[in-house]
DNA sequence: GAAATGACCACGA
DNA sequence: GTCGTGGCCATTT
């Protein structure tokens, strides 16, 4: 109900092998400045649908992600690479690369 | 109805 | 490049 919806079917547009970051989800959701809705929605969804939550990062390129939720912890870095996503030696991702542009221009 | 909360981002140092 | 603070605003108690 509500944005929330907005932000689902943002998220489900992302190719698999990409990520996107929480505020380019809410730039192409039209809801430009409200990041932590675009966090708040992926916390509250489940695997029930078929959101790739993994896929959406934090500016800084990381996975913010609490612990405990899919299952693990490293769970989620896992996921990312079996889509072709590789991590920095740091733990971050490539986002000169991997970063979803959704059709520029 | 109002207050507290929050998987963040932009900006400054 | 990183780290710290303020602010946006809907959802939840």
């Amino acid at each position: 109900m509500s944005q929330y919806d907005r932000i689902y079917a943002t998220v489900r547009q992302i190719p698999q092998g990409k990520v996107a970051t929480y505020g380019q989800i809410a730039d192409l959701a039209g809801l430009y400045g409200k990041a932590r809705l675009v966090g708040y929605a992926l916390f509250r969804v489940d695997l029930q649908d078929d959101i790739p939550w993994h896929r959406v990062i934090n500016a800084k390129g990381e996975i913010s992600y609490s612990f405990q939720r899919q299952g693990g912890d490293y769970l989620q870095k896992v996921l990312l690479e079996e889509e072709g996503i590789k991590f920095k030696s740091n733990g971050k991702i490539d986002l000169n690369k991997y970063r979803w542009q959704h059709q520029i221009q």
